[in-house]
DNA sequence: GGTGCCGGGCG
DNA sequence: CGCCCGGCACC
């Protein structure tokens, strides 16, 4: 008991002294901070919260960054982190927690010892997604070239960081990302194995990941998916004809599963060099009559997502995939205008080769997790990130990186982000893209339904300076009067449960909302889940009255508790509520 | 008896 | 305000 108490308070205990602002985190590394002085000893457990990090959120607003002297480390890591907006978010969460631990030890281990190849652990992957991020958005080359300069700095690899950053400007950076970041990839990737999968960067590795776990997802859910291809399409359409940038960097599963295609179809053309361009165009003139059929497509859909890798050979062997997944996804795509199609396609395509990995698309939306746990406001770019950020620091589950039981769904909401127009926010608060203007009102009528939740979120970001990020999501998805513990709406318990890797799902529906004001949102129903709280909601109220005048009491959840779920072994894993004895939150009814 | 949660107490 | 628990209502 009181070991356990003790431990719990250690591990959230910051609250009290920060309680006041506390804009997150993992308190114990952070209380290390405040002091001035680092947690003698990053422990053993799972805690860590890189205190360097934190420390970046003391200052109210970080100078944008003087690319002058380097800054010490961890102001390096702050600049760093406040000099781009884009950089706020990503940087922030990358550098803040799991980034700047993790990514350290992530960098020693991979000097210590050769990766292994493809196959990478979850924490491999995750700091590899979190690299990616970085990379892409302010130029990591400097990064990492600082790190081979700067070897003996090993875990400070921020230093190098902040100036070199700092002195970038977000576009010109993406440009150049595509020249520097192969290279660097190269270099990183070199010691390891040398690969085409390299080349597309760990976003490829991640998204091949997350995709086998979706798969599972999706073989369940084909007709969702294939709802859900099509607004991808349509988004990517919408982005080629309009030869609009690249869009962020993350994106919504979907999206990042078109560009594992695309990358996919990168590395074909890579390898087979300059030739590439001609055989996609073929591949679709060929395979066009199959899909005015209806048969199998060899899509670069997000369902093809998976066996996208198959696709270059599809190039080389006319045959086709058979997959039956999204065989319709095309359709949509192409019914519009069919003659322009093998143009507009080979053209997209085109487009796709040289953005989305060397530079990730920089465009529009960036996919972004937030952590909702209580004080943490973490934001992670990758959705295993977040998980794992959850499961290690806030769950307390060390080790067992593979290990989830889709508990961290609770914990994480999904938040799109106009990388421009965060980047306008910086600088200039007031400017919203235009789409998204619309989309998001202030008024944030229903906090809970899953569909306000993203435009909300967007608002949010961009209204709010990184700085205040800790506050967003919990602003309207905690907003229950106690909270005693963030819950997010996001996620159906029930569907969570089920799913292993619980980031597809939310992502999938949270996505289009944003992007499309019209669509009715991905087949993958917000509703049941969204609404399904308010319903519940009014429910109860409704319900209540004939109940009873007698107590308010809560109707008493039939879901499972906390303490049924866990059991009362893992209490710890409980959530607050429940360790109080009051109404859970977690597994709101 | 087990469980979920309210009300209230302590620091 | 965070944390905890007595105790009640429900199952």
């Amino acid at each position: 008991m009181q070991a356990r108490r003790l431990a719990k308070r250690s591990s959230l205990g910051s609250r009290r002294g920060n309680a006041a602002l506390q804009p997150p985190g993992p308190a114990p590394a952070r209380e290390g901070a405040l002091p001035g002085l680092p947690p003698p000893a990053p422990a053993p457990a799972p805690a860590p919260a890189p205190a360097p990090a934190r420390e970046s959120w003391r200052p109210p607003l970080p100078p944008p960054r003087s690319a002058g002297t380097g800054p010490p480390r961890a102001a390096g890591a702050a600049a760093a982190a406040a000099s781009s907006p884009v950089l706020l978010l990503l940087g922030e969460e990358d550098e803040d927690e799991e980034g700047g631990s993790r990514r350290r030890r992530g960098l020693g281990r991979v000097q210590a010892k050769p990766r292994g190849g493809a196959e990478e652990e979850d924490d491999d992957e995750e700091e590899e997604d979190e690299e990616v991020v970085v990379e892409v958005v302010d130029g990591d080359d400097d990064d990492e070239d600082g790190e081979e300069r700067f070897v003996a700095l090993g875990p400070g690899r921020q230093l190098p960081k902040g100036p070199g950053r700092g002195a970038l400007k977000v576009g010109s950076i993406k440009r150049e990302m595509a020249f520097t970041f192969q290279p660097e990839d190269l270099k990183r990737d070199s010691s390891k194995k040398l690969s085409h999968q390299h080349l597309f960067p760990l976003a490829m590795e991640e998204d091949v990941k997350t995709a086998d776990t979706k798969k599972v997802n999706r073989a369940l859910d084909h007709e969702k998916e294939n709802t859900r291809s099509i607004c991808l399409l349509e988004q990517k359409r919408k982005v080629v004809s309009s030869n609009i940038d690249v869009p962020p960097a993350r994106k919504s599963s979907e999206e990042l599963d078109m560009d594992k295609v695309t990358a996919a179809m990168v590395l074909t053309s890579l390898s087979t060099s300059p030739l590439v361009r001609s055989p996609p165009v073929r591949q679709n003139e060929g395979l066009s009559g199959s899909w005015k059929e209806g048969g199998g497509v060899p899509s670069s859909t997000s369902s093809s997502g998976y066996w996208s890798w198959s696709a270059p050979s599809d190039q080389s062997n006319p045959s086709t995939p058979s997959p039956p997944l999204s065989a319709d996804s095309f359709k949509p795509f192409r019914s519009p205008a069919p003659p322009d199609d093998g143009i507009d396609e080979a053209e997209a395509s085109n487009l796709l080769f040289d953005e989305p990995i060397p530079r990730k698309r920089k465009n529009s939306m960036k996919v972004m997790f937030k952590c909702l746990w209580k004080n943490c406001g973490k934001v992670l770019s990758t959705a295993v990130g977040i998980q794992k950020h959850i499961r290690t620091i806030h769950l307390g589950r060390v080790g067992e990186s593979d290990y989830s039981d889709g508990e961290e769904d609770f914990y994480y909401t999904e938040i799109k982000l106009n990388t421009d127009s965060v980047a306008d926010g910086l600088s200039s608060l007031a400017p919203v893209s235009p789409s998204q203007s619309l989309a998001s009102p202030p008024t944030f009528p229903t906090p809970d339904s899953s569909r306000t939740e993203t435009p909300c979120a967007k608002t949010e970001t961009k209204l709010m300076t990184p700085l205040s990020r800790s506050a967003p999501t919990t602003l309207y998805l905690v907003h229950t009067d106690h909270a005693y513990q963030a819950t997010p709406p996001v996620n159906i318990p029930g569907s969570a449960k089920f799913t292993p890797n619980g980031s597809s799902f939310s992502i999938s529906w949270q996505s289009p909302p944003v992007t499309f004001t019209g669509i009715p949102v991905s087949p993958t129903h917000s509703h049941p889940v969204g609404t399904g709280e308010q319903r519940q909601h009014a429910h109860t109220v409704l319900s209540s009255p004939p109940r009873g005048t007698v107590s308010l009491r809560k109707p008493r959840g039939e879901g499972k508790k906390c303490r049924k779920v866990y059991g009362m072994e893992n209490r710890d894993m409980w959530c607050t509520a429940c360790r109080w004895k009051k109404a859970c939150q977690r597994f709101i009814d």
